[in-house]
RNA sequence: GGACGUUUAGCUCAGUUGGUAGAGCAUUCGCUUGACGUGCGAAGGGUCAGCGGUUCGAGUCCGUUAACGUCCACCA
């Protein structure tokens, strides 16, 4: 039955109807069927912080529309959700909420922290996973996951006993990035650099024994408290005769030796060190190499500690004022040079870190990178685009080991216990009663694991690993991972080692890297900067298939885009028009709905095969351009072809038949309704609400009932329905109704005065069957066919274009003097291009060494302008 | 200090095996055209950042310069 439509689309009414449709059928969820293919994207887990930004909605959108393209096609996809526990981030917010009550997590303590957090999590992951389901995201629901849930857990304990088993992971004293604010450690991923003001002290250390002194440059006078040697380097001959001696070190009762180390450079500064092994990451290695002591001077909430003497309790920048000041007094300080200089910051709060000595857990990378670089090196795995490849193997080539330990306690706990009895350490998969060894009470590790240690789990873990389950047999390796190019380091190199070591295969084959939504002016988004823009208040106001399609469009992977809300009403208006040719063709359409079979080729008109045609063309480059993983470009091909294409030049064509009834109207119908809805199972990916909806409402399709669009089967290119030679008659024909329309409009010609076109050409049979397209589309009252000797009307514009030259007779609007001048214009042109191909023709170089596709192609060219220039020539003569 | 990216119409950006430059928005003109004014038709607007090279031919490949941006980097 007909259905009527509404004059504009509302996408409002329809989303929320057709998403809840689709979860009813259950349309999402993946199978395993035997022989099958499967393609399989984990999604990047959302952390539970907050809400889904623009950022989010264009990762979503991407693999959303390769979800559904897979699936149309005939593969068991797999679109695995969830969300990350995001561990300093999520505890950082839930330790602000609790200060708005006045409360610390020492108040409440572990167990009520805990729940808490959890609490937290139940209500912004619910959040996101709505937030998800209002893009459109056609996620296996019944697959969630979460980076802290029962199985998650499992593998991360699995993961972390196998390494520890292997040594691969063992727990030192080492120099870490320690976060004064956050009170953790951070891996060196986590720390970002920032360039800060500073200065650069120049301290005189005095020698204990007799006169004279070392001067030492620093930009952090206050770690000099914890100094225990200056060192030069061995070969500087200023320093020589004085290494060995002892330094007494200013504002203490302490005396350090000067020693000589191989890592200073002589040419920096004074080229003398000030050596703090407890805060400085080289320090520490000097004071190993010289058997120095090792003099934590500061607290983990960055003030001074005891070591500190008077300057205990202090804030460190407190200390560093101080320092300075005490040095200028007693005349040690010689200068201070302002400079500014780069200084690490947590990437999670921006306060900056403090190298410190501390007790932690690591892996040790070197035996997971070698495996990890190969899988990129060998092709095992691919970048897109190629570029970001460098980047990961870069940042993997100079891996240092991943301190996984954090002081928090939003996350895994490590699963490790000691015995305060017999002095064990157990790593265990399931929870230790007691110690193994004497029986005695155990007590597990207090810190948690780095977040990226169960997100880089995540293809795995996610599918029942360690469990051998049906979905990790058949989903796993998953196939393209989508992700910005900001989280590599963090989490895609991660995921290369973990499914290597522990899996044994890459987990997955191709990662497709996408940019970052900027705002209009080009600015990061930021919830401080207050330029963000939330997605939903978007698709509130445009609808979510003009968001996804927008956030598809013209950009190009691995590049950043600026979001304007322009192009997102420009989406929108493309949605409008997609639905109003929809209401056209449904306008059409007969009481009883039934649609004509397609009619045979012969008995196709040329617009007919034109159309069939080139909707066959876009078929395979819609299908190649996804292939190759250019989104944008595909849409934008789509986007061409049913605007203008369909609906500016073949719906127009098909009117007249269509408003003549009969035969003639059920075959144009037939047409339009077969590319049409092969077209819009094409954009289902990119717009899927849309076009579910006008699917729906179309007549159905020959050979019975068809269901939802995207179970639908994606179309093929279809090497019967090539029609090269329609397509130039068609070509010939548009381009004729373009020239006479350009023409009138130039002349101010009303649409409503009519003309007669009087046709010269050798084709004569093209432009008689379009005859009733000239009529309507280019302000024809009749078309004249020149033959049998027939002359041109006087007083008419002369068009030559195309195969043709054609005469409009417009009476006293024509003035003769003007046409020969613009004819003449015209015939300079075209006799200049002319110029150009014949030279290119003429030269030796060109026709034997390029192509003979492209010589074939200039030579046509060239004799389309002999023949544009001789009927203009003609023309003129007559005039 | 390295590496990478960007530089194309007024604005935002496409342009993938090198073959005579495109879109959206903006601008100008015209239109109650029986799907759509969230529309239709037409027009103007670019020495594709500069220089050099390879080539019959370069926006596209190579080198170099400049501006902007990003990432990496323990020079105290």
């Amino acid at each position: 039955m007909k259905k009527e439509l509404a004059k504009q689309y509302e996408p409002s009414e329809v989303e929320a109807r057709i998403y809840q449709s689709w979860l009813e059928k259950d349309c999402f969820r993946a199978e395993r069927t035997p022989g099958g293919k499967p393609y399989t994207i984990v999604i990047p887990p959302p952390n539970v912080t907050g809400q889904l930004h623009m950022g989010h909605a264009l990762d979503e959108t991407l693999q959303d529309i390769l979800i559904r393209w897979r699936r149309m096609q005939g593969y068991d996809t797999l679109w695995l959700p969830g969300v990350d526990h995001a561990a300093i981030s999520t505890e950082a917010k839930i330790v602000a909420e609790m200060a708005q009550e006045g409360l610390t997590k020492e108040d409440i303590g572990y167990e009520k922290f805990m729940e808490r957090a959890w609490r937290w999590k139940e209500k912004y992951g619910g959040r996101i996973l709505a937030q998800l389901r209002a893009l459109g995201s056609s996620c296996d629901w019944s697959r969630e996951r979460f980076t802290m849930d029962e199985g998650c857990s499992r593998a991360v304990r699995e993961v972390f006993y196998n390494l520890y088993q292997k040594g691969l992971i063992y727990r030192g004293e080492r120099i870490i990035n320690w976060c004064p604010c956050c009170q953790t450690s951070l891996s060196d991923a986590e720390v970002e650099h920032e360039d800060r003001e500073g200065a650069f002290w120049h301290i005189r250390y005095p020698f204990a024994q007799g006169d004279g002194f070392i001067l030492v440059a620093t930009t952090r006078p206050e770690t000099m408290l914890g100094d225990t040697a200056v060192a030069v380097h061995p070969e500087d001959g200023r320093y020589a005769a004085q290494v060995g001696r002892m330094l007494r070190l200013p504002l203490t009762d302490r005396e350090i030796p000067l020693v000589a180390d191989a890592y200073v450079e002589t040419d920096f500064g004074t080229g003398a060190v000030k050596i703090t092994p407890a805060h400085d990451p080289n320090d520490f290695e000097v004071g190993r190499r010289h058997g120095l002591p090792v003099r934590n001077v500061m607290t983990e909430d960055g003030h001074m500690n005891e070591n500190a003497g008077i300057y205990a309790g202090m804030d460190r920048y407190e200390c560093r004022k101080a320092v300075v000041a005490a040095l200028e007094a007693q005349g040690l300080l010689l200068k201070t040079e302002p400079t500014r200089h780069a200084v690490g910051v947590c990437y999670r709060c921006r306060t900056v870190v403090e190298p410190r000595v501390s007790l932690q857990w690591f892996v040790k990378m070197q035996p997971l990178a070698v495996p990890a670089i190969a899988a990129v090196r060998e092709g095992t795995i691919r970048f897109v685009p190629e570029r970001f490849e460098k980047n990961y193997l870069r940042w993997m080539e100079n891996l240092r080991d991943w301190c996984i330990s954090r002081q928090i306690w939003w996350g895994h706990r490590i699963p490790v216990w000691y015995c305060d009895s017999c002095g064990a350490q157990i790593c265990a998969k399931e929870d230790p009663a007691g110690c193994p060894h004497c029986g005695a009470a155990l007590r597990q590790d207090p810190d948690t694991l780095d977040t990226w240690f169960s997100s880089a789990l995540w293809p795995f873990s996610t599918l029942g690993w360690p469990e051998k389950t049906s979905d990790l047999d058949y989903f796993y390796p998953t196939s393209t991972l989508v992700t910005g190019y900001d989280i590599i380091t963090f989490w895609v190199s991660r995921m290369i080692f973990s499914g290597l070591e522990h899996t044994g295969r890459a987990p997955f084959s191709t990662v497709l890297v996408h940019g970052l939504i900027r705002d209009a002016q080009g600015r990061k988004m930021s919830k401080s900067m207050g330029n963000g823009i939330d997605p939903l208040d978007i698709i509130a106001q445009y609808g979510t298939d003009a968001l996804r399609f927008a956030l598809a469009t013209g950009n190009s992977p691995g590049n950043d885009m600026r979001f304007s809300e322009e192009k997102v009403a420009a989406s929108r208006n493309f949605a409008n028009k997609l639905w109003n040719a929809a209401r056209f063709l449904l306008m059409h359409l007969p009481a009883d709905g039934a649609v004509a079979p397609l009619p045979e080729t012969l008995a196709l008109e040329d617009a007919d095969a034109w159309i069939l045609s080139r909707q066959n063309t876009l078929v395979r480059e819609v299908t190649e351009s996804l292939e190759a993983f250019e989104l944008g470009i595909a849409a934008q091909k789509l986007y061409d072809f049913l605007w203008d294409e369909f609906c500016d030049w073949y719906i127009e064509l098909s009117k007249p038949r269509l408003q003549g009834g009969g035969e003639a109207a059920g075959q144009a119908l037939a047409v339009l309704v077969f590319v049409f809805g092969r077209t819009l199972q094409l954009l289902h990916p990119f717009m899927p609400f849309l076009t579910e909806e006008i699917w729906g409402s179309l007549p159905r399709a020959q050979g019975g009932a068809h269901g939802s669009i995207m179970l639908s089967r994606w179309p093929e290119y279809d090497e019967s329905r090539c029609f090269p030679v329609q397509e130039a008659r068609l070509q010939a024909v548009m381009g004729a109704i373009r020239a006479v329309r350009n023409r009138r409009s130039e002349m101010n010609v009303p649409p409503s005065r009519r003309a007669k076109l009087f046709i010269e050409t050798a084709q004569p049979e093209i432009y008689a069957a379009a005859a009733v397209f000239f009529q309507r589309l280019a302000g024809a009252s009749a078309v004249e066919l020149a033959g049998g000797g027939a002359a041109p009307p006087k007083d008419a514009v002369r068009i030559v274009c195309g195969g043709a030259t054609i005469s409009i007779p417009l009476g006293e609007l024509v003035d003769l003097a003007a046409e020969r001048a613009r004819l003449e214009k015209e015939l300079a042109g075209t006799e200049k291009q002319l110029n150009g191909i014949r030279a290119k023709l003429g030269s030796e170089g060109f026709l034997s060494k390029a192509p003979a596709q492209v010589v074939q192609a200039q030579r046509e060219n060239a004799a389309q302008l002999e023949e544009k220039a001789a009927a203009l020539r003609e023309t003129l003569r007559a005039l």
